[in-house]
Parts: structure tokens; C-alpha cells; sequence
DNA sequence: AATACTACTGCAACCCGGTTGCAATATTAT
DNA sequence: ATAATATTGCAACCGGGTTGCAGTAGTATT
């Protein structure tokens, strides 16, 4: 159920999550293409880049739905459930991956107020 | 700016979140008081808890907001900074503090698969 | 290159969690 | 009891995201 096709608003929404170092809502998408891609067209691409594993996707601090390319995914497997780090003044969202050092991150110069980890309970595993 | 007057809607919604181990979502209050209260009196209440630190808040994984209660803190500080986990299957949140093993959530019980870490960067600290 | 098939798109309307302004009501201090 | 004002209900709104459907545009086949 993923990209079948390859279109012109496929190419360009890919264009910016691959040129992005670190992750993009779903919002900025649809204001950034405000006159030129339907909104409606924009979340459809993101679930099919997601089905595809081309991205991976998480809720940040408000509720909105952030988006950042996948590194290491195979079409079987997502390997990029790596942390996520959003600052709640510039809302800005950092992968947390080999890239980025974590022990950085957490400690000396963040200041870390909220965590949420998701998955799979025992109960219903 | 938080809790003032003690009224009856106020001690309802209280009595729930402290009977309550675990997280409750907003959204669940207000489908719970349905005809008893009006869904902006319970996200004021919410509110206003939390300026009180009676209870603390987090966003969920589909993006709705959770609340529970406030064990060590303060007027002015927040203590209750623990991880959190959210099933993904059934919903439900629980906070990982001293009462829970953290590392018996995370690794063999639970299969994590995404962390999300809020604050404040260090561009903004 | 023309055709047929069907994936993709735009549109408009909708859904739902949460917010807001305002008039009416209830709590508290006097 | 009264006055002052915090709280509430209501209705309308906001914004991110979804859906059904008819029209458009890729793609495979000839």
C-alpha cells in the first residue's frame, strides 16, 4: 500500500524531508506547499513514505505529527526507533541517533523535562 | 493563577485522578462526565491543576494529552519528571517511577519502539 | 503514439480534541 | 444577607488531520 507511482508532488515532498537533517511536522509540509499541494494529498504521501519506510513518524510535545528519513530501514523492519529530542521554546526536533551524541544531549545541555518511551506492553504482546 | 475555590466539580475530578495508579487522558474525562460536566470546565480544571501541581501532563502517542497525579511535587517544582510509557495496543499509560522497575519495563516486558525527550535545547537554555 | 487501466490528486465537507468569549451561577469574605 | 468575583455552561470556534468522490495523470500494453 505504499508509493506505486512516481509523481511530481511525490519528488518534491522528498526533496525537503531528504535534504533536512532532522525532522519536519507534517504541518510545516502543508504551509510550505500552502498554494501548490493539497493538504489532504500531502498527508497521504507521508503515510505511504512511511509505509515504504522512507521516513519513520512520532507525536511530538503539542500533538503534531513529525516526520524525519529513515537511515538504516529496510522495507521489512524499521531500525530507526532511535530517541527523539524536541525543544518545547523552538519546537525544533533532533534524532537522537549515531550521529548525534546522546549523553550530549541529555545532561549538560539540555535540560530534559518529559520522556516518553511507546510500544508494545506485556499484556498485550 | 491555578486552584481557588473548592467546588464540587473540582473534588470530581480530583477523586478520579487520585483514585487513578496510573495516567488518565483528558479525553476520558470528559466522554466520563459526559452529562455531569462541560468539557471546557474539565480542561480548566486540568489546567489549573496542573499551575497547582496536583497533577502533571504529557502529549500521548496518537497526540492527545494525559494527566496524573503529582506524588513528590512541589508549588514551585515539578518532580515528577519520570518516563512515561504508553502501549501502543491498548492505550494505556504508566508512569515509570520508584513504585515501577524501569528496567523491567524497558528491554524484556515491553517491546520499545519509540522515545521521545522534551525540554529545553540549548540554543534557548 | 494511442489506449485502457487505475493510482493519484483536489475539493469540500467532515471529525475530534481542545479553546474562547460571554452571560449566568455558585463560592467566599464581609 | 450582601457584594465581589471565581467558576460554569453554552455555543461557537480553531486547527490538525481524514474521507468520499469525481476528475486528472502515470504506467503498461498494444
Amino acid at each position: 500500500m505504499g508509493i506505486i507511482r512516481k509523481t511530481k508532488h511525490f519528488q518534491k515532498v522528498l526533496d525537503i524531508l531528504l535534504k533536512q537533517e532532522n525532522a519536519v511536522s507534517a504541518n510545516y509540509l502543508v504551509t510550505h506547499f500552502n498554494d501548490e499541494i493539497n493538504k489532504s494529498t500531502i498527508y497521504r504521501i507521508l503515510d505511504k513514505m512511511e509505509d515504504d519506510r522512507i521516513i519513520h513518524s512520532f507525536v511530538g510535545v503539542n500533538g503534531l505529527k513529525w516526520y524525519a528519513k529513515c537511515v538504516k530501514c529496510t522495507v521489512k523492519e524499521h531500525h530507526d526507533n532511535h530517541p527523539h529530542f524536541q525543544c518545547e521554546k523552538c519546537n525544533e526536533v533532533q534524532c537522537i541517533n549515531h550521529t548525534n551524541n546522546a549523553t550530549k544531549l541529555i545532561g549538560s545541555q539540555f535540560l530534559v523535562k518529559s520522556v516518553l518511551l511507546t510500544g508494545i506492553c506485556n499484556r498485550c504482546f
